[in-house]
DNA sequence: CGCCATTACTACAGGTTGTAGAAATCACGG
DNA sequence: CCGTGATTTCTACAACCTGTAGTAATGGCG
């Protein structure tokens, strides 16, 4: 997977937490950096190409959205963190062991349904 | 974290593999590629800077050795990844989701006895 | 058709990584 | 004590990534 910069990483998070997709204006004037458009059109075609945004070519202001929920790409990079790592358990267990008691008790509930 | 690229990926995984520390002779013993010792070191020392490998610098040939093991760095990354996201148990509970029959058999004896 | 908004193309500086030569250093055998 | 081979450090550079933006092209509205 894709290792984004910092303003990608800005911009990933604008488009995660917007329900409706914008436009590179919309997304340069949320950003706290005051930035010109171009700037952030490039990056909006950078994350294009890394698949992490889907674009509208059809409507005039492009409209851009991420393509996948920011939750979806958590748990993508942790099965990609994970990968086929030879002692995937072991990892989980310790892993497991440092979640705090409430997230603790949330997996319970979530392994029992399972 | 930092993030590493490939050959140094490789060479921390033959860290992570020995028992022992490695010379820098030894690593470039080990490695696929056939590459230069001083292209070694310098790697060597660059995963030292990253606080990925120790070095032991009394003994003439310096050994070298992952800072943490294989298993610790994982979950490290995990935790990264997991980070302070607003919504870590939705992301836990779609992870869980995915993970095999034994895993989450394994998982469910980890949490009865924390 | 001209103009303004939008988009595409191009550029560049600074950082990272792979790669390694040249120079400095170290220690052993004579 | 000194040379010589092994080892380490310093320096370098190309390729790539990211932030940043100017300039050129394009599209559609009035």
């Amino acid at each position: 997977m894709a290792t984004l910069g910092d303003l990608e990483r800005s911009v990933m998070s604008l488009l995660w937490d917007s329900a409706e997709s914008l436009s590179a204006n919309d997304v340069r004037d949320r950003l706290d950096e005051d930035l010109a458009v171009t700037t952030v059109l490039t990056v909006l075609a950078r994350l294009e190409k890394k698949n992490m945004v889907t674009r509208e070519r059809s409507s005039r202001p492009h409209r851009y959205a991420a393509a996948a929920s920011r939750e979806e790409h958590t748990v993508e990079m942790l099965n990609e963190v994970l990968g086929t790592a030879s002692d995937r358990e072991a990892v989980l267990a310790r892993f497991i062991g440092g979640i705090s008691d409430s997230e603790a008790t949330a997996l319970r509930r979530i392994l029992r349904s399972s």
